[in-house]
DNA sequence: TTTAGGG
DNA sequence: CCCTAAA
C-alpha cells in the first residue's frame, strides 16, 4: 500500500475500461490474412529467407564459430555467378551470418532482353506490386505460379526454394537472359549495381536465436514510363518494372549474444558487422536516442507454438518498462521500422538514374541516390517526376523455430501493415516536412532553384488500419498495440491523379497544395481505449495507431538532426491528465520515471519527459484564467489538485533539502 | 539514463 | 515537444 502524504488528497480510481478486444484489430490474426491473395510476393521473399535460414544454421552447426568462411552456400553462389551461371534471380547467404543476404537481381539493362527475361522480372514486379497497388497482384501471381510450378525448375538451383515450392527461373529464361547478367559483370560493373553485393566480409559473427529478418529496400515503384502514381491505386503495366535495378535485400542478421552463449565462444561481433549492419544499426541508433521510439504497428500471430509468449522488445529499458513482460522466448520478438516513411528525394533535375550503388548506400542517411525529379519549366510549373519509392527497412525478428510459413506471414504482414491502410504523401523541404496545406510551393520556396535538391517525398501509413496489432502465441500474451503518433500525413486527392499526364507523374503545383487535407485533422479524432490495471495503471491506445514512418532524410548525414521529425503532437486526454496528477501527488514532481511506471507504463508513447512536460503546463494551465486555456478543457477540480500538489511538493522538497521522500513501501 | 529547465 | 546540461 502506499503511504500517501498526508495533505489530504483523496485516491481516485481510475475506471477500469477494457481493452479493444483483440477480435477488432485488423488482421488480428493471420491464419486469415485478408491479403492472402497478395502474399505471393513476400512467400518469394521468405522463401528465401527459410532456405538462407536453413544454410546459416545447418552451417553453424558444422562449423561451429570458425567464422571467416563465408557460406558454402554463398560460396557457391559467388562462384555460379563467376561463371556466368547465376539465374537472374539470386539468393546469396553470407555466412555466419549475421547477415546473409538474399538479393532478387533482375537489372534487366537491356531492352532487347527478351520477353521472358521480362517476365523473369516480375518477380520484382509482385514486390513492388504488393507494395503499393493491391490491383495489381493477381496478375503478378499468376505470373509467379507460372514459373514455380514449371516442370522445368531447375532443381539444383536450390538456394531459391523452399519445402513448398521452387522460386527459380526456367532454364530457357535463365539463358535467355544470362548474356546480359554475365556481360554486365565483365564490364565490371559492381555486382551491386545490380542488386548483387559480393561479399567480401571475412567477418566473424554469430548467430542470434531469433533470426532478424532486414528488409532493406524491397521494392520501388516506378512513377515513370507507363505507370502513374502509385496513389491512385491503379494498375500498373507490368513491364515498366523490368527497366529498373531494384536493390532488394533480404539480410538475416543473428544475434552475436545468443549465439555466444550457446556455443561458448567469444568474438568482437560488433566489430565485425558487415557494413549493413553497422548501418542498420546506426540508423536505429539514430532513431532511438532521438527518442523515436518506434512504436510497433503491429503484433504476431504466430503459428508455431502456443506455448510461446510475446516479448515486445520496446526499448532499452524493457527490463522496466515491461512488467509483466512474458520471459518465455518469443516467436516474434519485436519489430521495428526504423525509416518509417519512405522518402522520395529530387535531384534538382540532375541525373536521377542513379539507382543506389549499394544497399549500404541505399541505407544510409544520404539519400542521393535520386528517385525523383524536379524541374522548373519556364511556365511557373514545377514538374516533379517521381522515379521510385522505397519500402522502409522492416526488422523482423523471429526464433529459428518458426516456420518459413510464419515468416511469410510475417514479412506479408509487416508490409501490409505499412503499406495494407493506403498511404499518405508528405512533402519535405530541407528534410523538414512542410506542415501547412495551404502554403504555395513558391511560399515554400521549393521552386526555388537552390531548393530543387532538398525537396522530398515522404511516403506514410494512412488509414486507421494501417497498424494491426498482431502478436504471436498466446493471445492472452499479447501486450497492448502500442499507440503511436497520430498520422500528419496527408490525404492526396485523386485530384493529383487527374492532374497527371498519361505517361509521367506530373504533379501540378495547384493540386498538389489544395487537394490536401488538413493536417491537424487526425490527431483530434484519434480515438482512445483506455484501459487500467489493479495498479492504476492508465494505457491509451489510439486505435487509429499510424505512426508515421522515420523520415530519411535527403540531405547530407551531417545534417542529420535538421531531418528528425518532430514527434505528433499527443494532447494529453481528461483521463491521462487524471493519471498523472494522482501520480504526482503520490510521488512528488522530482520522480518523472516512477510516474511513468506507475500511471503510464505501457504508454509508450509517453516518455517521463513528456510527463513532467505535462505537468509543467499543467501546473501553467493552473494558474491562467480559464479563458486563457486551450485544447481539450482540464477541468477545474483537477487543476485544483495540480495547484495544490504543485505547492505541497515544491514546499515539501524544500523542506527535505533536496531529499527525495521515500514514500513506496 | 534521469532530472531539470530552457526553447 | 524538443534539446541538453548535469547528475
Amino acid at each position: 500500500m502506499v503511504k500517501r502524504p498526508d495533505y489530504g488528497f483523496r485516491v481516485f480510481q481510475v475506471p477500469p475500461t477494457a481493452r479493444r478486444p483483440r477480435s477488432t484489430r485488423r488482421w488480428g490474426h493471420s491464419e486469415k490474412s485478408p491479403e492472402d491473395g497478395q502474399a505471393c510476393a513476400f512467400e518469394l521473399l521468405a522463401s528465401l529467407a527459410g532456405k538462407l535460414l536453413q544454410e546459416s544454421e545447418s552451417s553453424a552447426s558444422s562449423n561451429a564459430i570458425e567464422g571467416n568462411h563465408h557460406h558454402a552456400f554463398s560460396h557457391s553462389v559467388v562462384e555460379k555467378e563467376r561463371q556466368g551461371e547465376v539465374s537472374p534471380l539470386i539468393a546469396k547467404g553470407v555466412h555466419n551470418g549475421s547477415c546473409a543476404e538474399s538479393i532478387f537481381m533482375t537489372k534487366m539493362e537491356s531492352e532487347k532482353s527478351s520477353q521472358k527475361c521480362l517476365e523473369h522480372a516480375e518477380t520484382d514486379c509482385v514486390l513492388e506490386c504488393v507494395s503499393v497497388n493491391n490491383s495489381c497482384i493477381s496478375e503478378c501471381r499468376e505470373k509467379i505460379d507460372a514459373h514455380v510450378n514449371s516442370k522445368d525448375l531447375r532443381l539444383e538451383n536450390k538456394f531459391v526454394h523452399n519445402s513448398n515450392r521452387l522460386v527459380e527461373i526456367p532454364e530457357d529464361v535463365r539463358e535467355s537472359c544470362d548474356a546480359n547478367i554475365k556481360n554486365g559483370f565483365r564490364q565490371g560493373q559492381e555486382a551491386s549495381n545490380s542488386g548483387f553485393k559480393e561479399s567480401t566480409s571475412d567477418d566473424k559473427f554469430s548467430l542470434k536465436d531469433p533470426l532478424e529478418l532486414c528488409i532493406n529496400s524491397p521494392a520501388l515503384i516506378d512513377l515513370n514510363g507507363d505507370v502513374r502514381s502509385p496513389f491512385c491505386r491503379e494498375l500498373f503495366p507490368k513491364a515498366s518494372f523490368s527497366r529498373h535495378g531494384n536493390n532488394n535485400r533480404l539480410g538475416f542478421r543473428d544475434d552475436d549474444e545468443n549465439f555466444l552463449r550457446r556455443n561458448g565462444v567469444r568474438t568482437k561481433s560488433k566489430a565485425f558487422r558487415p557494413p549493413q549492419h553497422i548501418a542498420c544499426r546506426r540508423i536505429r541508433q539514430m532513431l532511438t536516442s532521438k527518442h523515436r521510439k518506434v512504436t510497433p504497428n503491429l503484433k504476431y500471430y504466430g503459428h508455431s507454438r502456443t506455448d510461446e509468449g510475446v516479448k515486445p522488445l520496446y526499448r532499452k529499458r524493457k527490463t522496466c518498462y515491461s512488467f509483466e513482460r512474458s520471459r518465455h522466448s518469443t516467436l516474434f520478438k519485436r519489430r521495428k521500422f526504423f525509416r518509417r516513411s519512405i522518402v522520395i528525394t529530387s535531384d534538382g533535375g540532375l541525373s536521377s538514374d542513379s539507382v543506389s550503388n549499394s544497399p549500404i548506400k541505399g541505407m544510409d542517411v544520404d539519400n542521393s541516390n535520386s528517385s525523383a525529379k524536379l524541374h522548373v519549366s519556364k511556365d511557373s510549373h514545377v514538374k516533379f517526376s517521381i522515379k521510385s519509392f522505397r519500402i522502409p527497412q522492416l526488422y523482423i525478428e523471429v526464433p529459428r523455430t518458426a516456420t518459413v510459413g510464419s515468416l511469410k506471414r510475417t514479412v506479408k504482414e509487416a508490409l501490409m501493415a505499412m503499406l495494407g491502410g493506403g498511404v499518405h504523401v508528405g512533402v519535405l523541404l530541407h528534410g523538414k516536412k512542410v506542415r501547412d496545406d495551404n502554403i504555395t510551393l513558391r511560399q515554400t520556396g521549393v521552386s526555388c532553384e537552390e531548393n530543387l535538391n532538398k525537396l522530398g517525398f515522404v511516403l506514410e501509413p494512412g488509414s486507421l488500419q494501417a497498424s494491426p496489432a498482431v502478436c504471436v502465441g498466446e493471445p492472452s500474451r499479447c501486450k497492448t498495440s502500442q499507440p503511436t503518433r497520430s498520422p500528419e500525413a496527408h490525404v492526396l486527392d485523386s485530384g493529383i491523379t487527374d492532374a497527371l499526364p498519361d505517361s509521367s507523374l506530373l504533379i501540378k503545383t495547384g493540386n498538389l497544395v489544395e487537394s490536401n487535407h488538413d493536417s491537424t485533422s487526425f490527431s483530434t479524432d484519434t480515438i482512445s481505449d483506455k484501459i487500467t490495471t489493479n495498479d492504476r495503471v492508465l494505457v491509451t491506445v489510439p486505435t487509429r495507431s499510424t505512426e508515421p514512418l522515420a523520415v530519411v532524410p535527403a540531405g547530407q548525414k551531417t545534417r542529420y538532426s535538421e531531418f528528425v521529425q518532430r514527434r505528433t503532437r499527443r494532447p494529453f486526454s481528461v483521463s491521462e491528465v487524471e493519471a498523472l496528477v494522482e501520480a504526482v501527488e503520490e510521488l512528488g514532481t522530482g520522480r518523472w520515471r516512477d510516474v511513468k511506471l506507475r500511471a503510464f507504463e505501457n504508454a509508450d508513447h509517453r516518455t517521463y519527459v513528456d510527463l513532467k512536460d505535462k505537468w509543467k503546463t499543467l501546473v501553467h494551465t493552473a494558474k491562467i484564467g480559464p479563458q486563457q486555456r486551450r485544447g481539450e478543457p482540464v477541468p477545474q477540480e483537477l487543476l485544483d489538485r495540480v495547484l495544490a500538489a504543485h505547492a505541497y511538493w515544491s514546499n515539501h522538497q524544500a523542506k527535505q533539502h533536496g531529499k527525495v521522500p521515500k514514500l513506496e513501501p
